[in-house]
DNA sequence: TGTACATCAGTGAACGCGCGTTCACTGATGTAC
DNA sequence: TGTACATCAGTGAACGCGCGTTCACTGATGTAC
C-alpha cells in the first residue's frame, strides 16, 4: 500500500466513487452505511472524511460518475439504430436484471435520487441530460420526428421496465415484462407500431 | 376516542395503513421512522406491534393496499381507449408529479421494492399482475395485437417517466419528460408509430 | 338502574444497536541536508 | 549515499442520536349481576 504517489488520493477517492457506485446500487443510499461504504474500497471509518464532506456529497459524486459513465458507453457506439438496438438488447437482458451492482443507476436508484438533496439531483440531471442527447443521436439516424422525444419515452421505458423485472418474485413475469419491454422500446426506436417486427437495421 | 366499537381496531388498521403509504411515498421505507409511521395516524411507539408483527409487515401490508387500490380505480373505468388516455393524462399531470404522498406506490417506490423482502415483493407482485390485466382489457378494445405485452410496456413508461420527471431539477426538462412521455405512452396504447397522433378514439 | 370487573387498544419509557461524524493519533512517504 | 524531518492518507475509538422493538402500565369500554 505504497503512499504519496502524486496520484494515490485521487486514486482512493475514484476507488470510493466507484466501489459506492455498486454497494449502492444494491442495497440503495439509505441502505448503505458509511463503514460499509469504506470497507469495500479497503479503508476504515475515519478516511471518509478525507474524500469527502458528508454521505450526502458521496452521494452526488456517485451519481454523477454513474451516469457520465453511461453516457460515455452510448456516445462511444457508432451511430445508428442498429447501436440502439444492441444497448437495448443488453440492457433488457435477464444478466443486466441480475447484475444489479454493475448496472444501469436509473434503474436501480430513480425513486431515491428524486428524494436526495439538490446538488445530486442536479448530478443527475446533468447526467441525464447528456444521456438522452446521445440516445437522440442514435435515433435521428433511424428516423424523422422529434428523436429527443421518442428518446426520453425510450429511456423512461428501459428504468421503468428494469425495476419492475427486478421487484417481481415470479419469473416467469419477470421475464415477460423483459420481452414485452424490448418490443416496446423497439417499437419507440424504430417509430412503428408494436405490432410490425423492425424490418431491416438501416445504418451500421 | 371512543374504543372497543367491535371494527375500532380494524378501522385503526387501516389508517396506519392508508397514513404509512403518504409517508413511506414522500419519504422512502428507510426514510421513515416507526415514531412518525405511528405519529401520522394519531398513536404513539408501543401501538405500532399491537396491529403488525413489524416493520416489514407494515410495508408488506402498504404496499399490497396501496397496489390494490390503484387496480380498482382502473378496473372502475370504461373499458376504451378514452379511459386510457384519460388515466395516462392524469398519471403524466404535472399535479401528479407534485403530488408524491398521494400518487403513484410504483413511480415513488418501485426501485426499493425490488430490495424489499419476499412478503412485499410478493404483494407487488399480485398488485402489479392485477394492474397490468386492468390495464390491457381497455388497450383491447383500442386495438388487436397483444394487449398485455402493451400494457406492460405502458406500465413501465408510466412509472419511469414520473420518477425521472421528480428527479430532475429542471423544471423546462421535467415538464420535457412528462409530455415526451404522454406522446410514447399514447403511441403505445393505440399502437401508431409516435408521428401519427390518434385521429379519433373510437371506443367510448 | 347502578356498581364491580375483565378486557385490551393504546401509552410512554426503556432496550441494544448501528448510524453519520469527529478527532487524536500513526507511520510510510518524499525532501532537505 | 545516509539520516532527520515535515507531510498527510489512513487508523480506530468515541460521540450523540434515532432507529426498530419490548414491556409494564393505563384507563375507557361492554358485560355480569
Amino acid at each position: 500500500m505504497a503512499r504519496y504517489s502524486p496520484e494515490h488520493k485521487d486514486a482512493t477517492r475514484r476507488r470510493m466513487i466507484e466501489t459506492a457506485g455498486r454497494r449502492f446500487k444494491s442495497d440503495g443510499f439509505d441502505g448503505s452505511g458509511i463503514s460499509t461504504l469504506v470497507a469495500d474500497a479497503g479503508l476504515t471509518n475515519g478516511a471518509f472524511y478525507g474524500h469527502f464532506a458528508s454521505k450526502d456529497d458521496l452521494i452526488a459524486s456517485v451519481v454523477a460518475q454513474q451516469l457520465a459513465d453511461q453516457a460515455a458507453r452510448l456516445e462511444s457506439l457508432p451511430t445508428g439504430l442498429a447501436s440502439v438496438e444492441a444497448f437495448v438488447r443488453e440492457y433488457l437482458s435477464p444478466a443486466h436484471r441480475e447484475d444489479v451492482a454493475g448496472g444501469c443507476p436509473s434503474a436501480a436508484l430513480l425513486d431515491e435520487i428524486g428524494r436526495c438533496d439538490e446538488a445530486t439531483r442536479q448530478a443527475y440531471t446533468a447526467g441525464a441530460r447528456r444521456l438522452i442527447d446521445a440516445m437522440a443521436r442514435h435515433l435521428l439516424a433511424g428516423d424523422d420526428q422529434d428523436a429527443h422525444q421518442r428518446a426520453i419515452g425510450l429511456f423512461a421505458l428501459l428504468a421503468g421496465s428494469l425495476q419492475a423485472a427486478r421487484a417481481v418474485t415470479d419469473r416467469h413475469l419477470s421475464d415477460r415484462v423483459l420481452t414485452a419491454a424490448y418490443a416496446t422500446a423497439m417499437a419507440i426506436a424504430t417509430d412503428r407500431p408494436h405490432s410490425t417486427p423492425p424490418a431491416d437495421e438501416e445504418s451500421r
